[in-house]
DNA sequence: GTCTGTCAATTGAATGTTCATTCGGTTGCA
DNA sequence: TGCAACCGAATGAACATTCAATTGACAGAC
């Protein structure tokens, strides 16, 4: 019975975190990794075939962590505005509380090895893209402009990423009022 | 006299520039660079001491066309309104019209070369972030909302980097009325 | 106009380091 | 007894960086 929390492939998962947020792609080797996630090279090994893998598996994790943070439990009485709300702010919530996490991603989507994932989700598997989803259907039920999804997903995602990012260069705090005028202007701008 | 218009360091700049954008700064070796580049290995480390100085200098030569096609003759003239939308757009242009160099931005800022570049920008010299300089004018003067100025330029340039990233996966031209309908959503957010 | 010395520009093979990956062996559980 | 989980030293490839040697431009001397 193991008693930390935690299994070996999460560890391995964190301590990637870990080394990708502070250092990147590069500055991240498997040795680092492995001592960090107190484990052994060769065990990084038995959960993955090769370092880009662990990357794009590390990928699958976060984009669930960040799925489930976002849209689990929403009251389905809501009407649709107050479901976009709640949707952006846990999105911008979850990101400041998970730093490490947003800014694996920040660098991952820049990155080529997003490449491989990419027809997975926009293509082959639009479902697993909640955002697009729920921005589609607000669109259709006209809760929303008739703009393409994907300027819907720019606006509402554009802005609290690259305030996130901006808050992380500086290490000055988000305030509350200012994801408030976010979501405010985003709203306006984008409800029917 | 050279006959190439471009001298060898903006020749190994483009070609940085270059595999960056394919393959990120991992996969990107100096031999691949100078090789493409028709240059030597060793050239590049008569112009640049080390890879990593490269990728900073090649910021400050992406940010300073950049600076100079958004914000170069600007008719004084004109209303602020005016400007912020010749601006505006002119950012988007630029991008679209030399996706490597938005690509390699898109990676810098992501990763940690951007920690030494950064004080210089927010910290120390202020004056060379042109964009928070229009947009602090703006809201002196009572142009713009009294928000933060950086949400402000999230707003300004949040949208249109995660609409170009977007439209580079997945290679769909951007289209004129998507960035009109942009334009016009943040101006009416942000406006007075 | 030619020679000569100087120094920057240029070259690419050689060097040494870093790192992803492998593998032979150990442990522990069923 | 078997098999999965685990270990970490050893391997080899990829890569950034160095450096001794070559070229070319040009200023001053004659």
């Amino acid at each position: 019975m193991n008693i930390q929390l935690t299994d070996k492939k999460e560890q391995i998962f964190l301590s990637t975190l870990h080394f990708i947020h502070l250092y990147g792609f590069h500055g991240s080797p498997m040795s680092k990794i492995a001592k960090h996630a107190e484990v052994a090279v060769g065990s990084i090994y038995h959960y993955f075939p090769s370092k880009e893998d662990l990357i794009i598996e590390l990928y699958w994790y976060c984009k669930e962590k960040l799925n489930s943070a976002v849209f689990d439990k929403i009251d389905p009485e809501l009407s649709y505005q107050e479901k976009f709300e709640i949707v952006f702010r846990r999105w911008i919530v979850f990101y400041l509380g998970h730093i490490e996490l947003f800014s694996f991603l920040d660098q991952f989507y820049g990155s080529p090895f997003y490449e491989e994932v990419r027809n997975n989700v926009f293509v082959q598997k639009p479902e697993r893209n909640k955002l697009w989803h729920f921005l589609e259907l607000g669109k259709r039920e006209k809760h929303l402009k008739d703009l393409s999804v994907r300027l819907l997903i720019s606006m509402f995602l554009g802005g609290p990423i690259t305030l996130i990012r901006n808050c992380i260069w500086t290490k000055k705090k988000v305030e509350k009022e200012e994801i408030d005028q976010l979501l405010e202007i985003i709203w306006n701008g984008v409800k029917y």
